[in-house]
DNA sequence: ATAGTTTTATAAAAGTATTTTACAAAACTA
DNA sequence: TAGTTTTGTAAAATACTTTTATAAAACTAT
């Protein structure tokens, strides 16, 4: 069958309306009860007494006052934002980043250690104990721990139980056992793209589909729509590094060819330098005559894959990864570019530079675990 | 605000019960009281009291009894399919296509009319009498009429005010208001190639999620996820046949260059042929020396495009359109040359063809106004 | 054929949740 | 300080669903 049909009564018309309540405050911030009995159309006892039981269970509080509209002053009610706690783990080939975020996504400072990557018990205990670390750094109680997400430059098998291909860890068809093993939580893997995109959209309020194209080393994208992650049917959705831009093109590091990664790859720029991207751009800016026609060409390649996601996709673009910090200064070009190969666009006002290039799949996973809690109150 | 918040009340709770009843009722065919307290989780006097509504209402009806397990025998319950009834109309530059279909999508013979389209006053009465002409051939009763579902091999505007372009239409920027003011019922107006792929979904109850591809002189796509119509933010998604496949490519209708469509349009292969289309497949399979030429050259970015899609959406596919009907004989060779340049898969079965060339478009729209009814009873 | 068993169907009572109504409390206004 | 406005709570009324009890239909076995 397609759907599941899950028993419905009061009790459940109960959960929905409590959670209506806590979800209307957390996205609200600070609202009084009359405020909820008008948006959510409930009467004041009902929304008195859901309120009560939040209350109750720490995820709610008074903070204060509004001012008074001629009569008795309302009292103010935000969630407890940092009740529950997620920790955000984003492995690297050659470091890996911690952090941890509340219910709301507010993330806490986040702890970077360079470490090689490797799958093995070793590493594994290592992640554990670092989690561990952080937790007793910044003095959260582990009982309001709702779990670990871990974000993972490669693309998983649909079970998530092991890792398919991840060319920037240089690894092939791995158990990620070793990886999770170790961490006493519950664990959400996810690839870093969709991580990204994720935390994308959850910081930018006004949108609710967006796609998020990560250009780095490798190239990666996401697509959130309607606020829900599109996996695809194998956990590889937006896999864009790896559409053929050019029939029988340049050999790619996947073993096939024509790839755009092999033509938007950030290695294509930093190819030969001793500083890699930063490098390129440093020349590029000074006027050096060989960046500039490896970037007009990089620039042809970066714009038809973008004006292809659009042309397909139909939503705004968040383009994030390496490249993003550098690419300010080139950013109206690049719009003016991809408005001359457009179809149905006259702008391209639809593409945004990521702004949380730092530690998005970090953040990306954990609010998993804060998504799913709000969800479920 | 991102997510508008309704009242939830006990009588929501009924409706919602009782919606879930019909919903069981129309997937499973024939079911008895008890099977829906197992499957629905439902006291046995809750089932009793809201079948005895939708039976009032002339939406179930009993259709026999069941083998008896031990005891009593139980009853059949079905859902009255033809209890209310929706038009599909499909336009195309040389003729309409008109046929009804019930609450379960089963269509009506349909009634094919050479008729050259114009947007027009005059052409949107001749729709209008058509449509009543149908009606009455059917003796269909119009008050159970929902709705008229319009086809249009276009792209829409956000609003579905007017259309942005039509290359087979040979139209741009034209108010759709002349074509659907005549017509007295409520109009759902949708891209050809949208309605097609929400077709297919219907009839293939295996998959939550699909592409579908159209492949006729126009090239177009459809991504249903989870069940629901993925539209982009402004009514163009999936428009694949405008994707660039070569960079400052073969010049294309729509004005820009290197489109998928340019490469894989049918007319690619009627070019100066009598009878086009079909002509080739005959020259083809004679193995005549420069159709085999072409269709090596077409097969590359027909390929190149199915798997570009394969990529990027990760869902199987639907091939349909015009071409669909003449290339049983090479489907294997298809799938074969997919596997060869595919990253991640081994296999390609998640390419299919078509079985319902016919009248998809027709059936796609229509069935927007079935299931809304469905879904709202 | 008829009594006993199984299954289905309905009726009455009980339980859960929300709303309406009534009333009390707090803060502003004059 | 009294009157008004707004906020907050308690009790009664209402709307569903479920549980329990009871009746009806069909099968099984003697």
């Amino acid at each position: 069958m397609k759907r599941t049909t899950t028993t419905t009564t009061t009790t459940d018309l109960k959960r929905i309306n409590r959670n209506k309540v806590y979800r209307y405050i957390h996205e609200k911030g600070q609202v009084s009860k009359r405020d909820l009995v008008t948006a959510l159309g409930l009467s004041l006892p009902t929304i008195s007494q859901n309120f009560s039981e939040l209350f109750d269970r720490g995820l709610l509080h008074y903070t204060g006052t509004f001012e008074s509209s001629g009569g008795r002053r309302s009292k103010k009610i935000s969630v407890i934002s940092d009740a529950r706690i997620v920790i955000g783990l984003e492995i690297k080939m050659e470091h890996i980043n911690i952090l941890a975020i509340d219910l709301k996504g507010n993330p806490f400072p986040n702890k970077r250690i360079d470490v090689h990557f490797e799958i093995s018990d070793n590493y594994g205990k290592f992640l554990a104990s670092e989690i561990d670390h952080y937790i007793r750094a910044k003095g959260i109680q582990k009982e309001i721990i709702l779990g670990v997400g871990l974000s993972i430059p490669g693309v998983l098998s649909k079970d998530k139980e092991y890792i398919i291909c991840a060319p920037t860890l240089r690894l092939k068809q791995v158990s990620i056992d070793a990886l999770t093993r170790h961490i006493p939580y519950d664990v959400f893997i996810e690839n870093d793209a969709n991580a990204g995109g994720y935390a994308e959209l959850h910081f930018r309020k006004d949108l609710e589909t967006l796609a998020f194209v990560s250009v780095s080393e490798g190239v990666g994208g996401a697509l959130v729509y309607n606020g829900i992650q599109y996996n695809g049917m194998n956990n590889r959705g937006i896999e864009i590094g790896h559409m053929t831009v050019v029939n029988g093109g340049k050999q790619c590091h996947c073993g096939k060819s024509g790839c755009l990664e092999a033509y938007i790859s950030t290695s294509v720029l930093a190819a030969g330098r001793d500083r890699g991207v930063e490098e390129f751009f440093e020349k590029l800016h000074e006027g050096d005559v060989s960046c500039i026609a490896i970037w007009e060409d990089y620039l042809n390649f970066l714009c038809m894959g973008i004006n292809n996601i659009r042309t397909i996709l139909d939503c705004d673009i968040i383009l994030g990864g390496a490249l993003a910090g550098f690419i300010i200064d080139y950013f109206e070009d690049i719009k003016l570019r991809l408005c001359k190969i457009a179809i149905f666009d006259t702008d391209a006002n639809y593409l945004h530079l990521s702004n949380y290039t730092a530690n998005e799949g970090a953040i990306g996973t954990a609010l998993h675990f804060a998504d799913q809690f709000v969800k479920n109150i």
